[in-house]
Order: structure tokens, then sequence, then C-alpha cells
DNA sequence: GCAAAAATGAGGTGCGTACCTCAAAACCGC
DNA sequence: GCGGTTTTGAGGTACGCACCTCATTTTTGC
């Protein structure tokens, strides 16, 4: 904490002027690759670290952020966008803006639309909500062609940007974990059922319950998967269906996020004992929690995913490094008594 | 995110000059109340908001804290010392400088010594992790009268300080919902033992655990406590009494951070299908998770705790608000699954 | 070896605040 | 209304960096 190093001696060291200092530093054009070199082996050498501090405030501004959702409207979405509104408010101290864009459906070319309108000037980083198609994946390419960080959050881009999210199958591995020690040597099915179960996050969950329910668990015999579709009706038509058909029925696994009309449905016809495991804390599935309508959450906390997002943008805008430990989003077990 | 105003504006707003601006901001004496009120009321009106990369530049340094830690040894503690490392490094960017002071044993009388050696001018915050004793309170008073923001760190303090920690009671509430979920109709004794039983913690934890096994595992009964004394010999004694005592135990909480003895000394003798829960992610745990030697483990993530424990003391230091959300830790449970 | 192009240097300004000094003004008790 | 004290103002410098302009040097192509 003695007096670090400024951009002063940083062009001493190098023998060089602070300008061509301050070219190497913000990656402007028109310096040899030579000094660039030479500039960055000073930086070692005497252990330049920029002051951020000084950088921000020169710059007159930190950076500019977008979140681009679909605009789906269940209580996920909800609460992931309360977190960003909140986290938006702590940063503006910082000089940290955040933008919210939903779009409505899951349009690829539209997504991929609004990627291409936005502006360098304006954006420095774009945290990305999408399925992952080949339009998703071009439109990313030339984000970060123009400047602008792409960020996957959520769903996996591959290489196209780096991913914050947690590990799906690791969560259904979990669902299954709970599931079998919940049941604890009796022996029966266990429902499935879903949402869409064609997304990324349902398949990668379903595979990951299957892997340990086969592995730790084989009493219990998972059925295929059921898609509910959204749809109220048909969801209990499925579970009423499914209970009438196997009446030793030993529990349910709900595995996308709409875990409302599952477990309603449940309440009604659910034999006693049965265990209900869904996914994401809502302010549903945490009274569903409380009531005993849900056995156990398995959940990923939304503020750290949004803070998580924000912080590997700012890591890359600003060339940093981050600290990786604190970016693995944990997958969290929520029962009534750690709410 | 249009222009915020500056102090300058703020002068003018209040009709004052930057020097009062500047005293009245940083609390400086020799300032009528009047004035002081109308510069706030100024402020107020004007939405002025002090930019803290430009104070944090000016002052020359962000701030200076210390983690005042008992000197245990145990690999709880060691993962703390890594994780405050870890946000040293990455703090160090924006000037905040972290120091570490691990005082031997549990000697209330040493601890307020050293807190009363600290010095404004060197600190600005402290995050103390110690037995809540009426020399640790009156120390901690003192500390702040000095000018220096004390934090209670995984102990509470009462209103000596602010509180960064998990609910000691939910946690062992949790450990009892497992355990009563894992044995699923069983009955029988369920052991209870830890290092040492009269810390805070494990009184609290074991509240916990007793209200939810009496609420909703009445089935199960919980043993007395044993307290193993952090030595490994009575604990093998301990345990292989135990066991030979209560030929249908269910279960072994494990409620201190010290797991290894008793879980190494239950691999030999334990009974097949014995449930076994015990607390703090380590390299032990997580390796026994993995290998079976223990079905759960109830936690607080270390790295959340080491910075929410600096973003509380920052906040107060800066006279910001804090994140709710974001600062309380969450009892986690972890699976093999969900390492 | 020449002109054109590329690379580098010198020097300045501004970001918003902290902190300092010295002088001027307002207030106080009597 | 006096002397003394307290409060306020004016103005400057510094923090470390970004960003700009213009001159000068070095390199390149031919």
């Amino acid at each position: 904490m003695t007096d670090r190093p400024t951009t002063k001696d940083l062009a001493r060291a190098a023998g060089v002027s602070l300008a061509t200092v301050d070219r190497v530093l913000n990656g402007r054009s028109g310096v040899r690759q030579k000094t660039v070199d030479s500039v960055n082996r000073a930086i070692r050498e005497i252990g330049f670290e920029r002051n951020m501090l000084a950088a921000a405030l020169a710059r007159r501004r930190g950076a500019r952020f977008a979140f681009v959702l679909p605009e789906t409207g269940d209580e996920f979405r909800d609460g992931l966008l309360a977190r960003i509104a909140e986290t938006e408010r702590a940063l503006a101290a910082e000089q940290i803006a955040i933008e919210t864009h939903c779009l409505s459906a899951a349009d690829p070319h539209r997504t991929a639309a609004h990627l291409a309108s936005l502006d360098a000037d304006t954006y420095d980083g774009v945290a990305l909500l999408a399925p992952r198609t080949p339009q998703i994946r071009d439109a990313l390419h030339r984000l970060a062609e123009r400047g602008i960080h792409p960020l996957a959050f959520l769903a996996d881009q591959g290489d196209a940007a780096p991913f914050v999210g947690t590990d799906n199958r690791a969560a259904g591995a979990t669902a299954a974990a709970l599931m079998g020690r919940f049941a604890a040597g009796r022996d029966g099915p266990v429902l499935v059922l879903g949402d869409s179960l064609q997304s990324r996050d349902a398949i990668d969950r379903r595979a990951g319950f299957d892997a340990v329910m086969a592995r730790d668990f084989a009493a219990l015999r998972p059925l295929p998967s059921l898609e509910t579709r959204g749809d109220p009706t048909r969801t209990r038509a499925i579970i009423a269906r499914a209970v009438a058909a196997h009446p030793d029925l030993i529990g349910v696994y709900v595995l996308t996020s709409e875990a409302r009309p599952p477990l309603k449905a449940l309440g009604q016809v659910a034999p006693p004992g049965l265990i209900r495991i869904a996914h994401e804390r809502t302010s549903f599935t945490q009274g569903a929690l409380r009531r005993g309508q849900v056995d156990a959450i398995i959940t990923q906390d939304q503020g750290h995913l949004v803070r998580s997002a924000i912080r590997t943008l700012r890591a890359r805008v600003e060339n940093r490094p981050i600290l990786a430990g604190q970016e693995r989003i944990r997958i969290e077990i929520l029962l009534k008594e750690n709410l």
C-alpha cells in the first residue's frame, strides 16, 4: 500500500512517453508491437496496476450495460427484473448504468436484430438470456467485433460468449439425490414434468436427474417427462391421470420454473407422503414450502446471478481478472427451515 | 445518468462556499447547526450524491480494514483466511487494504487490548470474530468512539456492532429437517456432538435442531449433546460407546466446525444406513461428501461472508446504505451432487 | 535517398473531491 | 461597540488517469 507506481513511473520505466503508455493501456492503434511489448514488460517489472478509480473518474463514467431478456412474464423473470433494478440502484454511485430490454417471445431473429441495433458508443456490455441458435451466435460475434462485450446469461452460448449461470445437469442431479434420500428405500414411480421439455435447461436437468436415479436409487422409476405447455387445465389433467395410473407414486419432480400450476393441481389429488420437488425460489414456491405443498426447492440466487453478470462484464470492460470463486453460481437447496 | 450535481452545484444551491460544503460532507467541526441543516436540505433538494470515486482518489486511498480472528487453526479458519486474502487481492485495485490479525486463544482481555491498540488514522473498520463478553462489548464501543467502525463477524455482539453471519438456530433446524427427512419414518435415537458446547453457535444450533425434531420428527430421539473437546481419542471413545449403547442409532449430527475426528471415527464403526450431517464446507468435508462418509453438510459461503463483511464496513465508512438482500448470508445445504 | 506514412513525444485540460491556508465576516459576552 | 472567538469564504494544489492536439522522429516503400 506504499505508493503504487503510476503511469508516469511506467512511462519512465518503459522508456516511452505518457502518450504511448496511454495508447498501450487503452489499446489504441498506432503503436509498434515492439513498443507494446516493452511497455507490457515494464508493467510486470515495476508491478504497475492501473488505478481504476482515477480511470473511471477521468472517463466520466463507469460503464453502461444492458440485460436482454425474453418477455415471458413468469415469476422467475419478475424476480430477475427486481434484482436488476436493485443492482442498478446500488451501482449508480459507481457510475454504472444498467438497462433491461425485454423482447417479446422467443424469436431468435428479433433478438438478433435487437442485438445488432445496439451501439458501441452507448453500451459497453450486454447480458443475453436467449436460446442457443445460429442467429444468436452470429449476433453475439458481431457484438464483440463492434467492441460490446457479450455475456451468456443463464443460457450457455458456447464459445460465443462467457457464461454466467448454473450447471443444470448438476441441478437435476441434486433434485434426484433429494428425491432418493427422502424416499428412503421405498420403491415406485416418480413423475417428471415441465413447461416445455425442448429447452436446453430442461434437457440437462432431466439428464442429471436420470443419471443419479439410475446410479443411486434404482428402486425408484422415473417416468417419461410430461409437458404441461404452461396450460393449467392440461396440467391438472396430466397430474390427475398420472396419480390415477400410479397409485404407488413416490414423488413428483417439476423441472421448469413455472411451478405454480403443477403444485396447485397436486394439492388436491396428491397421495399422502408424496415427495414434491421443484425449481426456483419465487414468492409462490416460498409460500408453498412453508405450507408444505412442496418439500424442497432447487434454486440459484437471483441477486447473485445478476451481480455476477455485472461483475463479469465489468471485469471484461476494464480488462481485469475475475474472482472465479465468487462467480460460480451455487445450486441451492431450500427447505422450509432455511428459507 | 445525465450529469449529476457536484459539490459546486451543491454549494450554489445551499448558498454557501465549497469550503463549507466540504466541512459538512466530511463532518468537520466549526460549522453552525443552521448551516449544516441548510446544506443537508440542499443535498436532498438537488439530489446530490457524492462521487465516491473522486473522493477515494482525492483521499489517496479507499479504506483500510482489519479482520481480528482467533488463532484456532482449524480448517474453517484456514478457509476464511484464504477468502480474505483473495478478497484483498481483488480489492487492491480499488485501494482497499485488508489485514488479518490472528489472536492466540480466546482471551477476551487480550482481544480487547488489541482492539484498543488500533489507531483511527490507520484503520477505518474492524471485523471481529470473538465470543460475546463485557470486555469485548466495551472495546467495541470505544472503537466506535474513536471513529473506527466495528463489525461483529460470525459471532453476534448485540448492539455493540452490526452483525454479519448466519442464523445458527436456523442452521440447526435445517440439519434436523434433513435428518428427519432422510430417516423417513424410521424411529430411533440421534447422536449430537460437538467440539465445545458452550459457544453461542453450538447452543443456537442445538436449540434449532431440537425444535424441529420435536415438532416434525417425534419418532427420532435426539440424545444429550456430547462434547469432544477437539480430542480425537476422546471422540473415538464417545462414538464407540454411543454406537454400542444404541444399536438402533439413526443418525449423527456434528454441530461444530471440526468435523474431521468424528467423521473419521464413525467411518470405522458406523452401522450401515447411519445418517451423518455436519457443518462447514472444508476440503475434508467436501471429500467426505464425495466418499459418502457424510450425507449432508450445512454451510455458509465463506467468500460471501468475507465480502459481505467488507461491503458492510465500506458502506458504513462511506455513509452509504447497503443492499440488504446481498448481505443476508444463506444457509446452504451441500450434497454430493451440488458441491 | 526521397517523400509519404507511421510511430512517438510533449504538453495541456478536465474529471469531482479532499485538504490546506489565510483572510473576511458573523457572532458572542460584557 | 469592543475584543475575542467562531464561522465562513476564496482560492489553490493534488489525486491518477483519459483524451486531445500538434510537432517531431522513425520507419517504410520505391
